[in-house]
DNA sequence: TTTACTGCAAATATTTTGCAATATC
DNA sequence: GATATTGCAAAATATTTGCAGTAAA
């Protein structure tokens, strides 16, 4: 789990996007962003619901859809497709430190802290378009791949 | 397209591929290969069985998912998660070229002609990995939804 | 020949939707 | 109170699988 002073800036900047979009503060949208603080690295949807049942709070998918749309939007998480199986989200203010490596042999990502690709992005020039933030995914093969060969 | 240098290269590291794997050299390989290296940009399953059925030349989703797995394995196509809709696959030789903008208001993708972030990421020491190629995505906000607020 | 690959249709998995009940504002 | 949000189940999509026929090696 992050500091407790991250987590509140998290939370209040989802209670100004909410105020803002005039959208309704309700218990489920706090609790599935809590829960979502309390990981370290990405998650999927299914792993979301069990972890919430898990300590008692059942949520329906529709809700879980609709949260994770609404934390999208308000740039709170982002979404990744990192491999073929399903689409995995995380935490922007983690995403950010980290860049991704991605083996193409057997689909493990590890995540590595590294913020110079974020600061060099900045320096880019672009136009008609106002950047938020970052992702740089880097696809290679693995050392355990590399060793043994293909696992698939 | 692209020019004809660069799709024969392409079309001999399938064929490479393919023999090492010892996997089989089939018409519907090849052709949904070329179909692929005939588009600029994105493309997902949908809108790539579409043109090749245009062309007359039907294949079943089953095929075309295979065939959609054998080229990634092969490190010949990449898959994206761009936006919430669909999955969506781009010819590796044109993604490195690229980095792609992603509106987080109106979902839309632009691709900027930029290869400073390949020059930069290749400088980073990582160690227990061999990269082989970089994608960076930048979210933000695109000018048409700045000037005129949220579309969604 | 052998068996990987294909097409088709059926099975799964994932995501969205309709609607009545509920809770926020 | 008005209505956005929720839960549930059903519907719509997307992806995978089983199997018989076909074709590459």
């Amino acid at each position: 789990m992050m500091d407790e002073k991250t987590y509140k800036e998290i939370q209040d900047s989802f209670t100004a996007y909410l105020t803002e979009k005039k959208l309704r503060k309700t218990e489920e949208r706090y609790t599935i962003l809590e829960k979502i603080c309390s990981f370290s690295g990405h998650f999927d949807i299914v792993m979301l619901h069990q972890k919430l049942d898990e300590t008692r709070f059942h949520v329906s998918k529709a809700t879980l859809y609709n949260t994770l749309d609404v934390l999208v939007d308000a740039g709170l998480i982002i979404r990744h497709q990192l491999n073929s199986k399903s689409v995995q989200y995380e935490l922007r203010n983690i995403a950010e430190t980290h860049l991704h490596l991605i083996c193409m042999k057997c689909g493990n990502i590890r995540e590595l802290k590294n913020t110079s690709y974020t600061n060099f992005a900045k320096t880019l020039k672009i136009t008609r378009f106002t950047a938020e933030f970052y992702s740089l995914y880097i696809y290679g093969i693995c050392s355990k791949c590399k060793n043994k060969g293909s696992k698939k």
